[in-house]
DNA sequence: CTGCCTCTCATTGTCAACAATCTTGCGCTG
DNA sequence: CAGCGCAAGATTGTTGACAATGAGAGGCAG
């Protein structure tokens, strides 16, 4: 039964928000088609709600649309899956400098702390899985602890590309060291207050990141 | 007569395409409310095509949209304004640092010094027009000049808080100097390929002008 | 005169029907 | 058997009509 579900809000809106969480969490994939009627039964409201959902996404660049063709999940090539790289870069940066602007409160910095920890744990235990999630988990907290939804909202969109993106294994395993020791760093700039060194840290993470996706083989890009 | 008009697409992409001409030309005010009856007949189609290109906008930023009232161009805070200063402040700065990275081509270093040129020629006749039209024509090349069509479109959401906002008259003519000598240190930078350096400079004369805006009266803010 | 209530109208919200377009599968021809 | 139309089906594009909502005008009571 679907009724207890929070009643789901089916606005133009609250219907975006729905296509938006699916894509974001890989329910559907790069370069999927959306086909207006299925979705608009699928809801219960009539066609032109969905297109207007379909429209706003667009806007927000989750989705492309095709003349006549209707829309699709927008794909990125390696070459643009490599520009918003740099843009994620500097953006994640501006996230860990303001972080470590501002006065924290102590349950922020416990939250910190505690997600560094969980991290540690991953490693320690060699669960790739629980590493990426908490990876996840770490980089939205420190665009949460930035205070800047802007800032936050624009590092939701250049991640966009890396949904589903799954790197090979052994690459995984073999980086995991050396990225939570750069989220190491992170922690303790942004818990001693130091901006400069707390954006240097991120940019490098970010960038050590971005060299592996752009070794990632061609049929990641191609994915249907 | 509107027959030397290059015919008007008349899609909703086309339409969203006008609106938001007239939005950054400053043809419609910040909060104006636009009605949807009213646009639908200036162009000819129906309702459905307008609200399409509203919803569109509105997931650019450029509209703001009201349950049952229908949308108004966006209004941004003071606080929302000094937050995108801080992301426009990283932004412009890769650019800065991309464009210098890359080898140039010798046209493009030529743009680049005619469009230094074209700005201290506004500074030293003391035309403030010509100088903040050059100067967005400025940051628009090095945009241009990064190689980058994403940093390029974050920038330009960016800036959209910015459409419209008219510094005072003194505070402008006395900030010329200080903005122009900022752009040199820029322009010197690209050229010399110094990536670093032209990061640098950029952010510092970004965060300038955002100090400027920061101190801006609130009634720019209600502004509608 | 002031405040509140109601009624009216302008405007947005929604849908279902119809038109235009694209894809695809089939059959014909060389 | 390959290639070329052609027709049928699926899907998007567009509109006009009707319902729902909210703002403002006008009247009535205190």
């Amino acid at each position: 039964m679907a009724d207890d579900m929070p009643k789901q809000d089916l606005s133009s809106e609250g219907i975006a928000a729905a296509l938006r969480g699916r894509i974001l969490s890989g329910g559907y994939g790069l370069g999927q088609r959306l086909i207006e009627m299925d979705l608009a039964e699928e809801f219960g409201v009539g066609r032109g709600r969905v297109r207007e959902a379909f429209r706003m996404l667009t806007g927000e660049g989750y989705l492309e649309f095709v003349a006549n063709r209707g829309v699709l999940v927008r794909r990125y090539s390696r070459v643009e899956l490599i520009e918003m790289g740099r843009v994620r870069e500097v953006l994640e940066g501006l996230a860990a400098r303001l972080a470590a602007e501002r006065t924290l409160t102590d349950v922020q910095r416990q939250e910190l702390e505690a997600a560094q920890a969980r991290m540690d744990a991953a490693e320690v235990a060699g669960d790739l899985d629980a590493f990426g999630m908490e990876n996840r988990a770490y980089h939205r907290l420190i665009e949460e602890l930035s205070g800047n939804v802007h800032a936050s909202e624009f590092i939701t969109r250049v991640r966009i590309p890396l949904i589903r993106v799954q790197m090979p294994w052994e690459e995984v395993a073999e980086s995991v060291g050396r990225s939570n020791r750069g989220h190491r760093v992170i922690t303790a700039a942004i818990l001693a207050g130091a901006p400069e060194a707390a954006e240097v840290a991120m940019r490098t993470h970010v960038r050590d990141g971005n060299a592996h996706v752009a070794r990632l083989p061609d049929e990641v890009f191609e994915a249907r």
